[in-house]
DNA sequence: GCGTTCGATGTTTGCGTAAACATCGGCTGC
DNA sequence: GCAGCCGATGTTTACGCAAACATCGAACGC
């Protein structure tokens, strides 16, 4: 509902068809921008007005749109300059083309995309496979998905699966190949993406987010351990002498990557891993564990693996009478917009969702193009956004004077 | 989704409705969960081992999908009956289908949606053009329309307009015809989907959400209006002379009726409504409308148009030294996620942004369907959750001796 | 001047499916 | 015992597009 972000200067998207170099128009008929061409206004069944055969075909009680064959009786030429004009083929004398597109305009003519995909082979739709949009990152990578796909003039479908089951997920593999899509992009846990038992469509290209299954897929994710380092060695670098950590859910690969990465970078400073706590993501979640860490005093730093989670601490060490940052700091993962409002405001690890989804993008149609099984992870790089949740421990806790 | 459906005794299925209590298997070729067809592991370009005619088709240098005549062949059967048990029409023998389904198994056959579209005119898509994912309400109101729309049986194809301007929106109108998609369901503020300029492809049934066009397009939404009562009337029951409002942006129409409503709850109840503050919707907006506020002494409770500009309130209120609810009462409107965990826990008004998609897409289905015009609006209530950011005012602002 | 080439255009064909129509037994009714 | 019917199956056709191939005339080379 809310929001209208009004970003200026954002790159002209174009349209679904002929996006890229083509010649040709990309809404040959100005039906787009022209408007009201007769399809829209036209009573019903009438036929288009050409002098030529009147060709009997009512069908049905509505008027049947225009097709390559109406076009090219108006234009007096041949269904297949149509078609060239249409795809912008060079080859095409300027008159003609020109009266090409006049007639497309009067009838309104609209490429169907069904006989264009059954004739090509593909369909231009990415399908998007994702068990949930309630979280952050999820959606913000589908977002920036869809809008990379209509750049290079791809649809996207999504493919909600209800429950992340092994079954779930096959299921939805299985429907793929009767959908209409030529690759897809699985923005899920991939622990239920067991290469074993999945049936891959044989044309069908995938890439995944959020995953180590860099061997068998190709995975483009955040790099959550760089990020969850500078985390660490945020805190750190403030005198603290260790760091907790609020962990996501264990079926969770970002999570169990944050949570070594974390132990990875205590363990290189020298310093001992406090013991795990876990949360699930949600900011209730974060509340009660924040309610376990406000009781140990020894606890002056948290690294929270979400925002969320992140708010969570905040609200219980607030309750708890544990100041934050002036007795303990507070560190998130994500950098949601809400971050900067929260009570204090969250210093956090920036995740570049949208390079995210572009590179799902990118990757996924350089597979279909050069059709390489093109293995491997790619890493999309964070920023740490210091805010006003961390600051140098309390004094009998530093390990140095800070 | 669709697809094959092998239930006995079932009335020649009109598509859609197939998905529900059907007692078919929806995957009958199990190529879904029996895995490992020839198709999957096949080297390539190798005919289907039949006895039958070789019929040349190589094909590229990959191995083709199976097709309805392959499957036919292999059954020994014309590739009618094979379109017939596909479809799970009546009148096929118990044994013929049988060695149909085998036979399909055998060649992981799955129906080709493209050549299936063209055939009925009809994609079993529903697309859903958005301009922002940024909001709480667009991503569940999406995640629930997919949801409910792969229940039926259709897949949902999402339609990114980037910048909404009218142009973009005619735009992505214009495209609209030649995408693979039955109908639309728009969410978005909808001054942009002016009816006069907008070129509605001709068979495509639109439903909006968040709008006021019912005269024009069906509409689905939240009630607004009954939300912001309660909200309104929550804070009046509690003593409040009267409620400040952090408005939305100017031009949403969600924000436009949450307004009208909270001036006139105000008015009906004998109090004035004191001056409009505007946001945006962001956190961020809340906190700079939150310092303003601070400064009038008089401000006991404030209705805040969403939960993250109430968040921002409560930062704002929080560094002013205005204590929430003792000072300020502060109530919110979407109850995110998180609300519960704000600082104080927000009050806020629930809004059921899964009921909201699923009626977006039994109406748009209901308008394919019938074919009517059925313009007009579907209000979804929504639900005060008190917590803990509302509570009577000051005792020196009371008008009721709290 | 004649064969060649090339640009512009037309014709044929087939993608996979499913509606419409055709066929072909056997069974019913009288 | 035969007309008629019905269930089961096959055959034809068309959906709209675009690749492949065909045609046709003009410009070109020698």
């Amino acid at each position: 509902m809310e929001t209208v972000d009004s970003a200026p200067g954002r790159g002209p998207v174009t349209g679904t068809a002929a996006a890229g170099e083509d010649p040709a128009d990309p809404d040959p008929t100005g039906v787009g921008s022209a408007g009201v061409g007769p399809v829209g206004t036209d009573p019903a069944g009438q036929e288009p007005a050409d002098g030529a055969a009147p060709s009997p075909r009512p069908r049905g009680g509505r008027r049947a749109r225009a097709s390559m064959a109406d076009v090219a009786r108006l234009a007096g030429v041949s269904s297949q300059t149509v078609s060239r004009v249409s795809n912008g083929y060079a080859g095409v004398n300027e008159e003609t083309r020109r009266q090409v597109l006049a007639a497309m305009q009067e009838l309104g003519y609209r490429p169907n995309s069904a006989a264009r995909a059954l004739k090509r082979g593909e369909f231009r739709t990415i399908g998007v496979i994702t068990f949930s949009l309630a979280t952050t990152g999820n959606v913000r990578t589908l977002e920036a998905i869809a809008t990379s796909a209509a750049h290079e003039g791809y649809a996207v479908t999504l493919l909600p699966v209800a429950i992340p089951t092994q079954d779930e997920v096959r299921g939805a593999f299985s429907r793929l190949e009767e959908l209409a899509v030529d690759a897809v992009i699985v923005i899920m846990e991939v622990h239920l993406l067991d290469a074993a038992t999945i049936q891959l469509p044989p044309h069908v290209q995938v890439v995944v987010v959020d995953s180590d299954a860099g061997e068998h897929y190709t995975v483009v994710d955040t790099d959550q351990a760089g990020g969850t380092r500078t985390a660490v060695r945020h805190l750190l670098g403030l005198g603290h002498r260790t760091v907790w950590h609020l962990a996501g859910p264990e079926g969770s690969f970002a999570a169990q990557r944050r949570t070594d990465a974390w132990r990875a970078a205590l363990t290189d400073a020298g310093r001992v891993p406090p013991e795990l706590v876990r949360g699930d993501w949600s900011a209730e979640s974060g509340y009660r564990a924040g309610l376990e860490l406000a009781a140990l005093d020894e606890c002056t730093a948290v690294f929270a693996a979400n925002d969320q989670m992140a708010l969570g601490l905040l609200r219980a060490f607030h309750e708890r009478g544990r100041r934050v940052p002036e007795d303990v700091s507070v560190i998130g993962f994500d950098d949601i917009p809400e971050a900067s409002s929260f009570l204090p405001p969250l210093t956090t690890v920036h995740q570049d969702f949208a390079e995210v989804g572009r590179r799902c993008v990118a990757a996924v149609l350089s597979k279909m193009r050069h059709d390489g099984p093109e293995r491997g992870t790619t890493l999309v790089p964070t920023r740490l956004v210091p805010r006003a949740s961390t600051a140098p421990p309390p004094a009998t806790q530093a390990r140095t004077g800070g």
